[in-house]
RNA sequence: GCCUGGGUGGCGAAAUUGGUAGACGCGCCAGACUCAAAAUCUGGUAGGGGCAACCCUGUGAGAGUUCGAGUCUCUCCCCAGGCACCA
């Protein structure tokens, strides 16, 4: 063995694998290799929106964590297809570069070259053969195809809808992208708006998104935030007749039917204006203006005090036949169910405010054992209980209740049917901004919204000096003159394009699908191409995207299921959401000076560093701290590694060496699948402890399987150590995980801890697999344990094989 | 309010799922090397008591089950995230 005296120098071993993989194309698929590939294993990370600043740590905390499970699935043998890519569309990059004064078209391909210098630097396992830019018009010509088909399948829809509108982006918004009344972009006040939008119907969805949310292997906190955002409810809808007509409401409480006191429209309810009386007018007029110059943030904080207008009309409970008043209140949203309700003030905590703030009666109609049907409410009680004051149905429960009343009502009256309701909303697609794909759509007079055939794809966004959104609703896109008339593609008479551009959610809702086909021009998604490598076979990103992007991806995965495009309808077999990183307890930001730059850290510490220190900081899917001090830790350990092989010896391990070596093979074998990547870099860092205690001569045979295990996380230096103790081919492709030996994993001596009733006493060492007799004769002789005997009567013992004695005397 | 996670040394965290609490790492203390410092190496490090062998206390709080509880059950407190006047 050669005896070399080199230091560890990351900056060297990096930049030499970093090109040799490069030359060698050891990362790279071809169109062929991608046909062929016998073991195919998809491993996908959410692409990253290119920034000016480059790649935060976030991002690298998420890369590293899923290439190190690339990584481990190649040394395992599988071909493991890693595609990285660039979302660039969307409000944050033209924001951006209307804050600088330039155009975007300019400014993502820097920042592209900037991220894709950076994502090579940290030592990702990308094929940058298959990689996409959704800004790039052989990208979203085929993002306008899938909003086609959607369009063709029926499952698109322009209408006249009250939407979200943010006053400082000057756009729409979807449902997702509204946080707490916010704009999740900028946070400024969401305003409502009706103005015509085109929209997914995902709504037709909700059921398969919910129902196969079981059979998916998801994060369980992002199975919970999808189901949540869904929200199912199951009830029923009834008729109340009101004047001419009837006012249609949803209920999830049928059984409390005879409780329903008045009712209550939201103000902007189609039949306010019909039920409003002319002695009411003005009242109701006044609420409704004042309603209006209020947001949704100021609604909120307002819960309490409740607030709302008698219309002066009356409406017929279906049940008993009672007139009951009809009032509007701001409390009844319009976006949820049907924008009305009966209000059951006895059961219900917000109509009972209500009824008590406007003097409106509250009868009883569930008791609770121990209450009859006049104990009287101080609050709506909510909780289970028998009906009351209910006719024929008193005495039923709340479960048997709510079918009972529901079947009468549809069978006697049909006043009502069972009914189950979402939260979630369609999708509103349409953007009045700029840097987007354009919606393919030709407006004419004659044929009315008309697609562009697919042949005229990319419908590409024209150059605009001056793309600056305005307050009017309409996009910047419609200064393009030229490009805004165009004849009808069916009748050819005088027509214009949509202005409106798509959310940036769609282009990053099917990218997946197009990495494998990204080489073909001709066709968005190559049949046999996709079917060899979707779905995804594993999927890591942050759960921030819970309830918009993946949300999203799903629901046009089983459309395009549904239209005949894909074979299957889920697009991730296994989705996990990594954990926050924070930076000294906190989270990172600006103004507190507590941001990590990856770029600092790759050059004082190497990218091997940085990755292993990342995964070591705490249970991947939990998140992390990260402090400064703390990388020393993995960087100490990398240069005892490099020592480690640079001294090692020629010879068979040492055979307690060799023990800890076969529980570290099976501990890091069962962990790094499992994401448990913290745990698992404890274990090679105890066993690197092992290999050098007391100042040993390492063996080589000790260390070249320690270097295969170390490879997912720290590919250079395993790649240098590797080649260093004569191996010709990459470890990435050369070597074989190595397997434990169960035989190999027993010590041959145990130490058993010996307890009396329960409590630790002393310690014996004895040979492993020796019967219960001799073992308490052990224990029992230690003299500490003995002079916790003495006196005492043995009553019991318990022995846990080879680890554990409890005597228990009296 | 509802739904998820969590709460363990000075800090980040482990604990084979009911069996020796604190692995691994940071920090800190002491020592070696050095004119010195850095780096490196060796040892120590939950708290309290004792010269020591040892003893007591200890996993957010309180109760329970058990030979034995960080782990299971019940009640409560706190932190983070999701949803939220959703009928």
């Amino acid at each position: 063995m050669t005896v070399r005296t080199d230091r560890y120098d990351p900056e060297i071993v990096e930049r030499k694998w970093q090109e040799e993989w490069e030359r060698r194309g050891t990362n790279l698929f071809t169109d062929d290799e991608l046909r062929t590939a016998e073991d195919p294993y998809y491993n996908l990370m959410m692409f990253p929106y290119p920034s000016a600043e480059g790649l935060h740590i976030g991002n690298v905390y998420a890369y590293v964590g899923a290439d190190a499970n690339g990584r481990y699935w190649r040394l395992r043998g599988k071909d493991v297809f890693e595609p990285m890519g660039f979302d660039a569309f969307g409000i944050h990059a033209e924001n951006y570069a209307l804050k600088v004064g330039t155009n975007p078209n300019e400014l993502i391909p820097q920042n592209i070259a900037n991220f894709t210098r950076q994502l090579k630097r940290f030592g990702g396992m990308y094929d940058w053969n298959h990689t996409v830019d959704t800004t790039d018009p052989s990208y979203y010509r085929w993002t306008q195809w899938v909003f086609l088909k959607l369009f063709e399948g029926g499952l698109v829809e322009r209408r006249e809808a009250p939407v979200n509108w943010c006053p400082s982006c000057l756009t729409v918004l979807a449902n997702e992208q509204v946080i707490a009344g916010l704009c999740e972009r900028c946070e400024a006040t969401v305003e409502q708006r009706r103005l015509p939008q085109w929209f997914f119907k995902i709504t037709r969805y909700a059921e398969r998104l919910l129902g196969n949310l079981e059979q998916i292997d998801w994060s369980d906190v992002t199975k919970k935030a999808q189901a949540n955002w869904i929200g199912r409810s199951e009830g029923a809808e009834v008729a109340f007749p009101a004047g001419a007509g009837v006012i249609e409401v949803f209920t999830t409480r049928p059984d409390t039917l005879f409780g329903a006191t008045y009712m209550v429209l939201a103000p902007e309810h189609p039949d306010v204006d019909r039920l409003t009386t002319p002695e009411q007018r003005a009242a109701v007029e006044a609420y409704r203006a004042e309603v209006a110059t209020r947001d949704l943030v100021e609604r909120q904080k307002e819960r309490k005090d409740k607030t709302g207008v008698f219309t002066g009309s009356f409406a017929v409970n279906p049940t008993n036949g009672q007139e009951i008043p009809v009032w509007i209140a701001d409390y009844v949203l319009m976006g949820y169910g049907s924008g009305a309700i009966m209000a059951v003030p006895g059961h219900d905590q917000r109509d009972f405010d209500f009824a008590t703030a406007f003097d409106l009666p509250i009868v009883r109609v569930i008791a609770r054992p121990g209450d009859d049907a006049s104990t009287p409410l101080t609050e709506a009680y909510a909780g289970d209980g028998v009906m009351v004051n209910s006719g024929r149905f008193d005495g039923l429960t709340v479960a048997e209740g709510k079918r009972a009343v529901v079947e009468w009502l549809a069978n006697d009256k049909s006043a009502a049917r069972a009914r189950v309701n979402f939260r979630l909303h369609d999708w509103c697609v349409s953007r009045q901004r700029y840097w987007g794909p354009p919606i393919p759509i030709i407006h004419c007079d004659t044929c009315g919204p008309v697609p562009v055939p697919e042949s005229e794809l990319p419908v590409e966004h024209p150059p605009l000096e001056d793309f600056q959104p305005d307050d009017s609703g309409v996009s910047p896109l419609r200064r393009a003159t030229e490009w805004y008339e165009t004849p009808c593609p069916r009748c050819g008479r005088d027509a214009h394009r949509e202005t409106d551009v798509t959310d940036n959610f769609l282009c990053s809702g099917w990218y997946f699908l197009r990495y494998p086909s990204a080489r073909h021009d001709d066709v968005a998604l190559d049949p046999e191409l996709t079917r060899k490598w979707l779905p995804v076979d594993s999927y890591i990103g942050g759960n921030e995207h819970a309830v918009l992007h993946l949300m999203y991806a799903r629901f046009l995965t089983m459309a395009l299921h549904d239209l005949g495009v894909l074979d299957f309808e889920e697009p991730f077999d296994r989705f996990r959401a990594h954990g926050l990183l924070i930076s000294g307890g906190r989270k990172m930001s600006k103004s507190k000076g507590n941001v990590v730059l990856p770029d600092k850290i790759v050059a004082r510490f190497g990218a091997d560093t940085m990755r292993l220190y990342l995964l070591f900081l705490g249970p991947y899917e939990h998140g992390g701290d990260w402090q400064d001090k703390g990388i020393q830790g993995p960087f100490g350990f990398l240069n005892r590694l490099w020592q480690s092989a640079r001294d090692a010896v020629d010879g068979a391990p040492d055979p307690d060496v060799e023990r800890a070596l076969h529980r570290t093979i099976r501990q890091v074998t069962e962990q790094v699948p499992a994401l448990q990547y913290n745990t698992a870099i404890a274990a090679m860092m105890e066993y690197l402890n092992v290999v050098r205690a007391d100042g040993r001569t390492p063996r080589r045979s000790e260390l070249e399987p320690l270097l295969v295990l170390l490879a997912p996380f720290v590919p250079h230096v395993a790649e240098e150590l590797h080649a260093r103790f004569g191996h010709a081919r990459s470890i990435f492709d050369g070597a074989s995980w190595p397997a434990w030996d169960e035989s190999k994993l027993a010590d041959e001596t145990v130490e058993i801890a010996v307890q009396v009733n329960g409590r630790l006493r002393g310690r014996v060492s004895i040979a492993a697999g020796v019967d219960e007799a001799d073992v308490i004769a052990a224990a029992t002789a230690n003299e500490n344990v003995a002079r916790h005997l003495a006196d005492k009567t043995l009553r019991k013992t318990i022995v846990v094989p080879d680890k554990l004695v409890n005597l228990v005397v009296g």
